[in-house]
DNA sequence: CTGAAAGCGCTAACAA
DNA sequence: TTGTTAGCGCTTTCAG
């Protein structure tokens, strides 16, 4: 490995000393302009670039952060991903991705090497916006940050959607297209998602002065044969719901390809909503289907700035919601009811 | 920010010499073990952990790669990346993570960071497979390898998945499960993915000595609405197929809805196979859809391998193709046609 | 077996 | 305006 120029090699042949030739590199101090023209012209003949490992040692900050996710790349942790490498680039901060898969004893080694390599920070993300028990290893109050994951620790600042309110959206436009008679099917009791996303259901129907006793929620899994399920099971009984809104969409998507299977136009019929706005999905649905969408790639900036705040001194625990979208496509019909 | 403890702290509580200290935590070199033993539980107490950061400037390798990515994450390096990272991971090397999302500009400013953090590599992967111009920045020779993407360098080390045998694989599936009569229904002529895989239809087609002249091949967009015209099309015809192979999961979903729409029972009386195993649309089509995997993990898992070989020194280059292997669920019937 | 010191590449404080 | 030097934290000779 032919190793590379260093900036005494460029002082060298500049013909300054080193600390002229960083000076004339980093913009700082002052310095001939003819002297630090030259500097550069050497620098970048060469090919010059600065060794960010020495200056990192330096500086004791790394520009680096370490991004922990116990979810293996997947499906929620992409667009949280992109939006965090987004924010933090245009700060040069760079982004080391580490995978847990649920293991501890992986996540443990992941931070000793985090910790090693100097991180700035760490995110912790999940394939769920669960509670999960904090890092095992100590951290030495380095900025730490759950998005789409919550821990016990009260000290620790996590960024999750907003399922609630989320949920609000969505049943509020059903209502708002006219229709009365909800149903909710939605995934498994054990996801706080299922009971937040019920909860909203829930108060918007209250909010609209409906009873929400008379409104079927059936939980089961988080898939499309469940919504096929579930909805031979909602028009099994005399009064079918002339309104669904699905926990997911693959949900979702079950529950509007077996209404068409059953011959019941949508949304002529009955509305559908769905949660997650998986694109793939939401387009294929006949019809395309009107959606929630959590702004995962929205709440991974918005991570990356809160993470900037806490490395820049500013503390900040809590648990902070952000809001969800509606994305309105065809499976309601129209806004305005007939 | 306190500080964290140094090499120096522990020399200096243990009452021995840097030098000492080092040695002990290191496992190199002679020493009384009973030093060694007291130098080690001083560093436990004190919650040491050697800086990487001055390790790898004085070792000149930063135990660390880069990951370009021109799919902002997408679908297809996901797997890619878990497998990278978990054989890397092996050898504590950890992996930053850049999205340059098809701007040259942003990737040439990901490569400069790279460059200045001293990566031991780096790794370009793509959304699809197709050659690529390769990086617009001088790596200086740096370990370099393209994976799922390929580039015009010849000297650069290119890993991606064989569309050719892949698609073999399927023909042969087709024909094993006594089909005679196969279509394909593709995606755009443009990707090479495509033409690859037509041709291992072809080929598989003339090796069991059919006229591949006979074989419907349509070409289309990656969907399942172009599923399902393609199948009404090839359905409008006096022949239709008995075997349908899919130039990718989403098209054979369209597909097979489409044929149940049209009350022709999968696999009674058409067979049908997809590409990508993308599991959450193969196990969610009625029947299952028995599909070809690239197996990307495997794929990024190797891609691991190979770069740790190219950075112990090992020179390599060229096009390695990786195989695919075929994953049978319910869509074709029993292999033994009756 | 252990201590002292040089040096990895860079920056910042101080001298000249 | 420019040069010199100490030091970031670690490893690795080379002496002791």
């Amino acid at each position: 490995m032919k190793t590379r120029p260093t900036i005494r090699d460029v002082a060298q042949l500049a013909g300054v000393s080193v600390g002229t030739a960083s000076k004339a590199l980093t913009e700082s101090g002052k310095l001939r302009p003819e002297t630090r023209a030259r500097v550069r012209a050497i620098a970048k003949e060469i090919g010059f670039r600065p060794n960010d490992l020495a200056h990192s040692l330096h500086r004791g900050q790394s520009q680096t952060v370490g991004v922990i996710s116990t979810d293996s790349f997947g499906r929620f942790t992409m667009p949280i991903m992109e939006g965090l490498e987004a924010c933090l680039s245009e700060r040069r901060i760079s982004v080391i991705m580490c995978n847990a898969t649920d293991d501890p004893e992986r996540e443990a080694r992941h931070v000793e090497t985090l910790l090693g390599k100097r991180v700035d920070g760490i995110v912790v993300t999940a394939r769920r916006a669960d509670r999960r028990p904090p890092l095992a290893v100590d951290t030495h109050g380095l900025p730490l940050l759950y998005v789409f994951s919550r821990t016990e620790d009260p000290d620790a600042l996590c960024l999750v959607p907003d399922d609630e309110s989320g949920a609000q959206l969505a049943t509020a436009h059903l209502l708002g297209v006219g229709r009365r008679r909800l149903a909710h099917i939605t995934g498994p009791e054990r996801f706080e998602a299922v009971r937040l996303r019920r909860a909203g259901f829930v108060n918007a129907l209250q909010a609209a002065g409906l009873d929400p006793g008379a409104a079927p929620v059936l939980a089961g899994v988080w898939s499309e044969a469940w919504g096929r399920e579930a909805l031979d099971r909602l028009f099994a009984s005399a009064q079918p719901p002339d309104a669904i809104f699905c926990g997911n969409d693959l949900i979702a998507r079950g529950v509007i390809d077996r209404l068409r299977e059953r011959g019941i136009d949508v949304p002529a019929a009955v509305s559908v909503v769905g949660f997650d706005n998986w694109e793939i999905i939401a387009e294929a649905t006949r019809p395309p289907l009107t959606t929630i969408d959590m702004n995962l790639t929205r709440l991974g900036h918005e991570a990356g700035r809160r993470l900037i705040e806490l490395i820049d001194g500013a503390p900040s625990t809590g648990l902070q919601r952000m809001p969800c979208s509606l994305v309105v496509r065809e499976s309601c019909g129209a806004r305005a009811p007939t």
